[in-house]
DNA sequence: CACCGTATATTTACGACGTAATGTTGATCC
DNA sequence: GGATCAACATTACGTCGTAAATATACGGTG
């Protein structure tokens, strides 16, 4: 139940004797506590980390996270930052629906690889200039499209919000649970067959398919109020 | 810090003097102890849903649940499976597309109105018969609309993300937090003005048209693959 | 009526959690 | 070279979920 998951946590500094301030150059910071606390999600679940274990991957006690941090909730918004700050921006070249489908793509690329550090970025409020880069280049994508502020505004907002839930739909439907191991599909087709066959695709698993045509059924939503 | 929150929560009955089996027709059922979960819930969130707190308003020890249930998680999810079957469904009456949208505002409305449970409902996993009725009434809809099954399923999968991604953002975002207490809205308008005026609304506080507005985008983008 | 198994509760206890409060050390500055 | 302070350790508290052991009353069976 409680066996290693395979990937080793090394401890970055080798746990100290004593009390007392720490040699000279070797005082922790807070970004190093907030990419250890990334690298323990990344590998076992937000279940993972806590403050003992931080310590511990820090070679050092618990209560000492404290004085770069006032609490563990600051540590995780600092990993979810950190986190918003590692998905990819492509640049502004391009139609502007190739560039919000690569924004789209991109973002769900890392839920897919790094789902746990994915919830918890998005679990989390995440101050709005974190997520600034991706704003402008979906703003300004839409804006090429030829809508007007007002419609840019309901589109991002749209898409983001579809993105997010899918990717989140996505990870937990494919049993990446929180806590690390990863289950087989559940395959949710239980007696549904007489709703209708279409019932069947809902819970089906093709995760790449259903996005892309979600996806695209929102774009091709707004092609049709760009045209009017 | 730890006041009561206004909403007193009734001890449904008095609590025993020892231990032994209860008298006659005094046993719990899992549906009590369910419903007072969902009260606690509803009246002080998810974090003050606790095995002693729940015994305390069922007048009983904490570890008398784990005769009805098998750990808390059980109970979470009779919570979310109870809060989904009170969410309404509309009749197959009328146009498919005031249909759908009466189903995803109605599901909004519950979102507002118990937040907490809502919260519940949403993050965690319920078995599919629980929806089944929203899942039918939706795929009608959509089967009205024209569409064939492939895309019927791909329709009621964006909106049924859609509409719990807004959700769940909108009550992070008005400040219902986890538990209890509401705050006010937090108007991250901060230095976006620069990008854009559009940046503003992404951020602004009209819930109401912005979920309108959404929602319109994608059963646009049905219209006209109906049409093709 | 006496008896006993079973369902339901109480009691006690364990380990893990976040963190408040306090103690201890080494580096740095006047 | 003593005082200051930053960064750690230590101890302790209250809370959590729940495992294990125990006690009681009801429903049958003799």
């Amino acid at each position: 139940m409680n066996e290693p998951t395979g990937v080793t946590q090394k401890r970055i500094r080798t746990p100290r004797k004593g009390p007392g301030r720490p040699a000279a150059g070797e005082s922790l910071t807070p970004q190093e506590v907030t990419e250890a606390a990334l690298r323990l999600i990344l590998a076992e679940g937000e279940g993972a980390l806590t403050m003992r274990r931080l310590g511990e991957v820090l070679g050092v006690r618990a209560m000492a996270l404290y004085n770069h941090f006032p609490n563990k909730e600051a540590i995780l918004d600092a990993v979810a930052s950190l986190a918003f700050a590692s998905m990819p921006v492509p640049p502004d070249k391009g139609h502007w629906r190739t560039r919000i489908k690569g924004l789209c793509f991109g973002i769900r690329g890392m839920a897919l690889q790094q789902p746990n550090v994915f919830r918890v970025a998005m679990t989390r409020r995440v101050p709005p200039e974190k997520a600034l880069p991706h704003i402008a280049a979906a703003l300004s994508a839409f804006a090429d499209a030829g809508l007007p502020p007002a419609a840019q505004a309901v589109a991002y907002q749209t898409v983001r919000l579809y993105v997010r839930a899918h990717c989140l739909w996505e990870i937990e439907e494919l049993g990446v649970h929180r806590d690390g191991a990863s289950a087989g599909f559940t395959h949710a087709t239980t007696d549904l067959s007489k709703t209708a066959a279409a019932a069947k695709m809902v819970f089906a698993p093709d995760p790449d398919r259903q996005f892309e045509a979600g996806l695209d059924l929102i774009l091709r939503g707004l092609q049709v109020s760009k045209e009017r």
